[in-house]
DNA sequence: ATGGCTCGCCTCGCGAGA
């Protein structure tokens, strides 16, 4: 079973994208950020056409997130669900082939003065909540996103550069090993603990020619998943060309 | 090579992304 993860940073704009990338990897289950989009304009058909089904919680401008999957997923949950007064359109949850499956856009967090960086920390909390309330660690799930994390030195491209910046610092690396400690393992990570592998490149710079990125797309696999673990990559092909996505897919395999 | 930002939008310049 391959399952995967991408932020598409908008999915009409990686439309073609997106539906030659399902035929090529042929994924099982792949989760979707960053759609910018609402339900009713997501491209339903076309994504039923490359024979998927979607789960779809989206937004209009900005943020959004599904899953598609090829077998129908199952009991669909949308948004963190905690009471908690809020808009953002960044976690989508549901069934598929027994595992339960949870596509995450973690907040940016801007920068670290300001209520956006508050506002990811408390996200993490509420989604470690969110965890603790609905699951236990000894149930097959897998949680696919864009985490807005380097959890590591190894996975940022100078980690002297980025020490306090936004996505690499203590407190959102604290604010992400929380959740994990629910008992969640870096499928990547545990398979190939130092190599170094990226999933963006900022579009500015020259980024991804000259391989300036970081890992901040991660699957998570609970305990009975990881002897499971068979592979994990970060597909660098879909970065590059025309119109890509700042992101490329993170994926891995399990086997049966 | 993989190429110098890109997306949506109350759309021609701005906010947000990371």
């Amino acid at each position: 079973m391959k399952i995967a993860t991408w932020n598409v940073n908008s999915v009409r704009a990686r439309q073609e994208r997106l539906l030659e990338w399902l035929k090529s990897a042929q994924p099982d289950i792949l989760c979707l950020q960053e759609l910018k989009c609402t339900e009713d304009d997501f491209p339903m058909e076309a994504v039923r056409d490359a024979g998927y089904h979607a789960a779809v919680h989206g937004q209009k401008t900005y943020n959004g997130v599904a899953i598609l999957a090829k077998e129908e997923p199952r009991d669909v949950v949308k948004g963190l669900s905690d009471g908690v007064d809020d808009t953002h359109a960044r976690l989508i949850a549901a069934t598929v082939a027994g595992i339960r499956v949870v596509s995450a856009y973690a907040p940016n967090g801007q920068t670290v003065d300001s209520p956006q960086y508050e506002y990811k920390l408390e996200w993490y909390g509420r989604l470690r909540r969110y965890l603790d309330t609905r699951h236990k660690p000894d149930e097959a799930l897998v949680l696919g996103g864009d985490w807005n994390v380097a959890p590591e030195d190894i996975d940022t491209y100078d980690p002297k550069l980025w020490e306090g910046q936004t996505l690499f610092t203590l407190k959102e690396r604290d604010a992400l090993q929380r959740l994990r400690a629910f008992g969640l393992t870096d499928a990547y990570r545990k398979l190939y603990p130092d190599t170094q592998r990226f999933s963006w490149w900022d579009y500015r710079m020259l980024g991804f020619p000259k391989n300036l990125g970081l890992r901040i797309d991660h699957l998570y696999v609970s305990a009975p998943l990881v002897p499971r673990l068979t592979g994990s990559d970060t597909d660098r092909e879909a970065r590059k060309g025309k119109q890509p996505s700042d992101h490329a897919p993170v994926w891995l395999e399990l086997r049966d």
